[in-house]
DNA sequence: TCCTTATTTGTATGTATGTGCAAGTGATAT
DNA sequence: ATATCACTTGCACATACATACAAATAAGGA
């Protein structure tokens, strides 16, 4: 062959779409995990719960039906049944039954909660900024999407 | 304050970093899902499961220990132990013993396994890049960011 | 050198936890 | 009545962490 095209600088890499996605996926794990642990060792507090307790103070009136919460934090009813139960069980939360449609339950932050939420919120957001950052440090084309997204600093 | 400056027609939305990574997630464990579900209802088979015969297949020799299997699917080692086993019961792959250090263990991809793993792995990309397009199109912004990694397409 | 002992490495097992699914329960609506 | 809804409970499972074990390597002492 002669004279094959002289290779661009950039090769535009090929986007196999299986292994970006595993590079996100590989992202998120680390970023979790992360996370995860800082919470716990500092707060005592799982991701979840962290989460869960985000929903519930961001409602206006500090109670969220269950349902409504499993969405919100994309588990499913069961599991939700059982994250507001250890809520409860720290006194985190605590379930109000639906005076008007006695089969619905709320889940309602206690001052405990909302304690342990600004506590920890502090610490979550700033791990998750310096993780973030990190990670963008070390792959600039992820760093770009990031900031598309607006996920950086 | 007279003369506040005129808001730009885009406001810049505020980045909110830690709102953003919750759609990140949301995505994730959206896509997550379709594919676990797809591949467990299409080939019987995880996406641990699948993602480890990937590696293996990927391999020059067929063959992984169990740690590196372990960092390259992103669990731990206990659960790569238990994730081989499911291999080996399923006959995607064997155990076999390293010759020069008998603590070592060699998990090999079986030919059931690279047969699975091809047929699998038809119905993986395709389900993948349709739910990635389909979480671009209800988020532009997102697609952008995906289009930034070479996600899309 | 050879033998003994300590440390580290690679993996497996016990146990606990969080999760999903399927089935169950009681309340509401048609 | 019957169906549907909101939630809970029983069960199974994948995973993480701590521990156990066996092989390899290092460190001394004779």
């Amino acid at each position: 062959m002669a004279h094959p095209a002289p290779t661009p600088v950039h090769v535009p890499p090929v986007a196999d779409v299986a292994a970006t996605w595993q590079r996100i996926l590989l992202l998120t794990a680390r970023v979790e995990n992360k996370l995860a642990a800082v919470l716990q060792r500092r707060h005592g507090i799982g991701l979840s719960e962290y989460r869960a307790l985000g929903h519930l103070v961001a409602s206006p009136t500090s109670e969220l039906r269950m349902q409504e919460l499993a969405d919100k934090v994309g588990l499913n009813q069961s599991s939700v049944t059982r994250l507001v139960a250890r809520l409860n069980a720290a006194d985190f939360a605590y379930r109000d039954l639906c005076a008007d449609d006695k089969r619905g339950v709320y889940a309602v932050i206690t001052d405990t909660g909302r304690a342990k939420y600004a506590e920890a919120s502090r610490t979550y957001e700033e791990t998750l900024s310096d993780a973030l950052k990190e990670e963008g440090q070390a792959d600039p084309q992820l760093a770009a999407a990031l900031a598309a997204l607006g996920a950086l600093s």
